[in-house]
DNA sequence: TGATCATGATAGTATAACTATCATGACTAT
DNA sequence: ATAGTCATGATAGTTATACTATCATGATCA
């Protein structure tokens, strides 16, 4: 076997334990400064390694955002699947989600809903080659059957009215998530932008549309 | 009177003739080819005019940018005033709204619908100078009290339930406006996203999910 | 101990934003 | 009509950054 082709297979599947390291990185540094105005060189400064190391792993700068992205996607998909297996009502369910992203104390888990939503623009304009890009949507998609579950369980349990059409209203709940939370970034950055409506407001509004619209009459 | 600075005046107050058909050339190509891709010299192109008049306009890319969303919301703005003055009620007023930005079977109003989308993320991520950005804040402010106007109207008639935060919800339907015009986008672009639920009629539910909550019981 | 290979350093290319300068030709004021 | 003004276009140059290529070094592994 020979020892080069192990590490290009270990390098595509994503197991390399300094392509890991890489993607943290560039992770952090992506949150603080935007895909834009992140320069390769930022981020092999993060780790403290030659920016050749970090092309040698991602030749293509896109190649690194879509790792990124993925990488994410992933630990939300593992969110989604603990609430999902938890013991009480698809409302709450919901609610335990929306809340966790969104609202939650920890600012962490907002930045990674900030991160996704830049990254799902950044895809629909910038992103030059698409082939990665499935990657993401495998995810994006298993998410999606997690939440149809939570949703089907809650027709059947008579805590959701039966006739929604749950995968389209599901993907509006998503498509909330993301929505305001760049609301959110954009009200950080500008001072004048104080006199509109508070987005966490605003946030909690669309929360109670959604649960209202769902919920048995 | 110094001539020179007339023409700086008029430059600044962007009534100048040139001034105008640069942004509308820049919109064309933005709409086409999305901020980052689009370089200079391709604006300068589509006008046939030399690079440095485009500069001497518009000495940042950044400000083009703005320039061209200003002006595309200003368009808007027209609209919704045009709609508010109608003669019919407030819940016809909205859906008139989404069918025209959205639905209209002209492609020429989702396509500006998805450039402000586009604005909007590129503004909280990748504008450097948000001194020109509150301009583009004025408009929008001024699109959001027309539609309150529409609002506070239903209420008083009748059609729309009384208990609601006027500003609040509307701010969410403006909001899921631009959302599903991205999402449109990406459909068009990415071929295996065929098996994802059809954003138009994702944005259908939305809007169904919206005008039922504002109705009156 | 010797071969392999990840890494870092460095130099180089291409592209695009942005600056500077100057010739030209259209317009404007007298 | 003429002279001056000024928008325009052409061109050359600067800087930043994505991306390539190459080589020395030192850790790892057989």
């Amino acid at each position: 076997m020979n020892p080069q082709s192990r590490w290009e297979q270990e390098r595509q599947a994503g197991k390399n334990k300094r392509m890991k390291s890489i993607i943290e990185a560039a992770e952090k540094v992506f949150s603080r400064k935007g895909f834009e105005k992140t320069t390769m060189q930022d981020i092999a400064d993060e780790e403290n390694l030659g920016i050749a190391t970090v092309f040698r792993y991602f030749p293509k700068k896109d190649k690194l955002i879509v790792a990124v992205a993925v990488n994410l996607l992933e630990r939300y998909l593992t969110v989604f699947q603990t609430v999902a297996s938890k013991n009480c009502t698809c409302l709450e369910k919901i609610e335990i989600l929306f809340n966790h992203f969104i609202f939650d104390i920890e600012p962490e888990n907002l930045e990674c809903t900030q991160l996704l939503e830049a990254f799902e623009s950044y895809a629909s304009t910038s992103l030059e080659e698409l082939g990665d890009y499935h990657q993401y949507i495998e995810v994006r998609k298993r998410i999606s059957d997690t939440l149809t579950l939570i949703m089907e369980e809650g027709i059947c349990d008579g805590s959701i009215r039966s006739d929604i059409q749950v995968k389209e209203v599901l993907a509006s709940v998503i498509n909330a998530f993301g929505l305001f939370s760049r609301k959110l970034s954009l009200f950080e950055r500008i001072p004048f932008f104080e006199d509109e409506i508070e987005p966490r407001v605003q946030l909690a509004i669309t929360k109670q549309i959604f649960l209202e619209y769902i919920k048995a009459k």
